[in-house]
DNA sequence: GTCCTTGCAAAAGTTTTGCAAGGTG
DNA sequence: CACCTTGCAAAACTTTTGCAAGGAC
């Protein structure tokens, strides 16, 4: 899967677009194989910039509307849930946070056996970590009850 | 650590703020506290927005300004690094993410081992979890040339 | 041909910057 | 009283929305 070409995941993709029925267009599909080709994760601007080097007519906002639509319907996902405002932490000590994904409300979250996780060397490439944390997602309860 | 009375906090931070060199005013004490009395993470926003209940003349920029700076000196630190713009994957298998906090690149990082960590119930309250992802923060090589 | 999608322009929302006035050490 | 910090206003940046034209099915 990590190594499928990538003109093998546009296949799929384009196969599972129709199987939910939104239109292929040129633009969909030069915004999903720009984000398939790299493991970089780059921001919609950026996206933007390289599609614009083959296809000079798209728009910035075509490009926010897709992502948008594919990350909806679950063709793609966020890698940054908290990308639309900055939220800072006073508390210092190792500890972990919860997301809900219905109203971007963050939580704390304290377990000592997640502060000390094993992470191999080799993942690790060429990178000095300095740390670490657990972003996990869910549904709070006054949004549930919704 | 975590029961610490709030004033204990801020006696704390301002102990440390002059051992840093940086002045202690009122709109300093205001944000600190503010971001010390709650495990929610508000936005700069948010913050500014309760602080102006009991201090009408304070500035959305010092709020800005000075979480900037808190997290610069690291009194307090950012909770979601990659806020500035959203960033998507085309991945959807299991992986994790590391980024470099200098250039803030993202990669992909592949450790079946962190695919199926052991989160104790308990530190979950009241959400209903879907999933969860680790955020590795390091420099990477090109920036630690630099 | 129908209706979803696109591109443009404008608006909304978030963050940064310049500069003079004010306050801390 | 020197110099860092603040507040205001404006600019820069990111994202969203309305609407008419265009294109996929």
């Amino acid at each position: 899967m990590v190594s499928m070409m990538i003109q093998e995941k546009v296949n799929k993709f384009i196969g599972r677009s129709k199987e939910l029925g939104i239109k292929v267009t040129p633009q969909r599909i030069a915004i999903y194989k720009e984000l398939a080709s790299t493991d970089q994760h780059p921001s919609t601007e950026t996206i933007y910039k390289k599609i614009k080097d083959y296809y000079p007519n798209i728009s910035l906002t075509t490009v926010y509307r897709t992502l948008e639509t594919f990350e909806k319907l679950g063709l793609i996902s966020v890698v940054n849930v908290l990308y639309n405002a900055a939220r800072y932490d006073a508390n210092l000590d190792p500890h972990h946070h919860i997301v809900c994904t219905e109203c971007k409300k963050v939580e704390d979250v304290y377990d000592e056996s997640l502060n000390n996780l094993d992470i191999s060397n080799k993942t690790l490439g060429d990178y000095k970590v300095e740390g670490y944390s657990l972003l996990l997602s869910g549904v709070c309860t006054s949004c549930r009850s919704n």
